[in-house]
DNA sequence: AGCTTCCTTGAATCGGGTC
DNA sequence: CGACCCGATTCAAGGAAGC
């Protein structure tokens, strides 16, 4: 970080260790072990050992930040606490806190505490007056015409997303690209430079890549670089017409298709079609649709085009998926059932 | 709080200021004004002006509490951070933080930020090798026998329970009755004694009467002494019946399985065997089982057979009674209940 | 092929009493 | 303080295996 120049960058997305202090082993009722996070880079002597890695950090991210760039940081209550009071005392304003509520959380095997079954984001600008940047519109698509809230559902890392080698997860600590997708599309524009002081392997990284982002990421690790690198190599940036997001109002659908978009079932770019073919839609970034110059939600799009008086976006729309064509209610049925609470 | 002796409290339940530094005034879309808290008790000069008065009742409370006692806070992303990484440097041991997800938040009225959707809460005891109490049983229950997450979705305080004078509201930040009851329920025993050293119009008052703990509270204000004390009155304890809760094995007497076999529900000589009858065994006349060669408790030869770290026999093993297979539980529960008082 | 069952796993500060 | 013993304790998702 301290190679970079000033006032260069527009975002700081940071996942730093939590400095979690674990004890012992920890076994499941049914004796299996648990895979703990014991990685020499998580160990710190003590909070203010802790503290003073924290406060050099920050400040030079504040350092490498544009005035109106942005920093955004996850943690658990291990470590989240002393990072909120020093990027406060540095002069960071806090804009708000994120509540990354995970759909599947391990368990708490001992029955000793509550389930531990959210992590915390802060998003904070460089001062209390300094600008920033917010698609309040793109949010709000994506959140089914509501206003997006402070707590995000979102499944953990894992399946065909999580890097293994040998069948063992390369990174313990690997977050899930649909919450990147999330903090880049809210706070960045197309071409904004985001860092990423923890790189790991790169979930920074391969999102920036696909949403037109430039990236720059930090990682110590060799391991975790190389397998960064490979990953983002992979990655393909969505073409110009997905990534445009909605700019005006539109019908408010019933069900937050974008919710599928953001977690990946149906891709930014993916195009979709009635049955007969008759029209053939590209879906956004946000979850709109775009038909030549004509945009809208599932639904308000398909009533245009048919000049119908109403349309039910989820079983007029249909998509393909393994040589089969399916409606998106498909793979809203496949999303309500993986998110259930 | 000064005049209160050292260790005699069970539970403290903190709401402090929030040091919310609201700039101008707030006005919704429509124009209509927004009732912010304004009073003179939420504004502190600077973060070090709230660090100092933070740090002072904090440690208060870690006086005044008994060694197994515990403290929650509830703050948002203004104060909370502060408060939390205090209370580490204190030497509290933090056991969850948890979120309050509200169900009818406030929008944020000019679409510059998320909507600010939920409020925090620490849990922590007296240290890292403190004991604590916390009713694990009784919240699965409450959840629909799913562990409790550390997310709970609860609306704010409004309708007949919020207090209002004149269609004022008398306190601008009262808390949902809810939210105190499930933080009493989870972490304190009938009869212990809670304190609320920002006792506001008593929330915590109330439900800690209806509940049958005992309460102290701290305010400063007349005014919602007042209210406090008139609403508290009004509250009727919750009888006897109602009170109970589901209660842990651990507090269940506890029944050696020598006096099954004393007792003649299970047989000297009867087989057991695990679940998939990969291991038989049988028991002897002193509770002990045989496995060939073999010989142990209930739980260490069932650790041993499986090369587990632990085992929890009455679970593991299983018996044949009337044409069906049970683990040997049901005759624990079946002894239970008959020796029962 | 499609359905069911089993097995594995995930940022976790994960016992308590007696000798 | 350590050793030892008793015995309490898990949810959702994905992938593999079996039917």
């Amino acid at each position: 970080m301290r190679s970079l120049p000033d006032a260069s960058v527009d975002l700081v997305f940071a996942d730093p260790p939590y400095n979690l202090q674990l004890g012992g082993d920890l076994n499941r009722p049914d004796g299996s072990h648990v895979d703990a996070v014991t990685d020499e880079w998580d160990r710190f002597d003590s909070f203010k050992a802790y503290d003073d890695f924290t406060r050099a950090w920050l400040a030079e991210a504040k350092r490498i930040l544009k005035p109106d760039g942005a920093l955004w940081v996850i943690g658990s209550y291990h470590n989240i606490f002393r990072v909120g009071a020093i990027l406060q005392d540095l002069g960071f304003w806090i804009l708000n806190d994120v509540v990354w509520r995970k759909a599947n959380p391990m368990p708490n095997f001992k029955g000793t505490r509550f389930t531990n079954a959210h992590e915390t984001l802060i998003w904070a600008s460089q001062g209390e007056k300094a600008k920033y940047h917010f698609n309040y519109r793109a949010m709000k698509t994506l959140n089914d015409e509501l206003q997006m809230r402070s707590d995000w559902v979102l499944p953990i890392c894992g399946g065909q997303e999580r890097l293994k080698e040998d069948g063992h997860k390369v990174h313990p600590t690997q977050k899930p690209e649909a919450l990147l997708y999330r903090v880049l599309l809210a706070t960045t524009e197309r071409g904004d430079v985001v860092l990423d002081p923890f790189f790991g392997t790169g979930t920074t990284g391969a999102v920036a890549k696909r949403l037109g982002r430039q990236w720059i990421g930090c990682e110590r690790e060799g391991l975790y670089r190389e397998a960064a690198l490979k990953r983002i190599e992979k990655e393909l940036p969505l073409d110009e017409s997905a990534l445009a997001t909605m700019q005006s109002r539109k019908s408010a659908p019933k069900v937050a298709f974008g919710a599928l978009v953001e977690n990946g079932m149906i891709q930014p770019g993916t195009e979709i079609f009635d049955k007969k073919r008759r029209w053939v839609a590209t879906v956004r970034a946000d979850g709109s649709l775009a038909y030549g110059k004509q945009t809208g939600s599932i639904h308000g799009l398909g009533k245009e085009l048919q000049g119908a008086p109403s349309c039910n976006g989820w079983t007029f729309w249909h998509y393909e998926s393994g040589g089969e064509v399916k409606p998106i209610d498909a793979a809203r049925q496949l999303y309500l059932l993986a998110t259930e609470d």
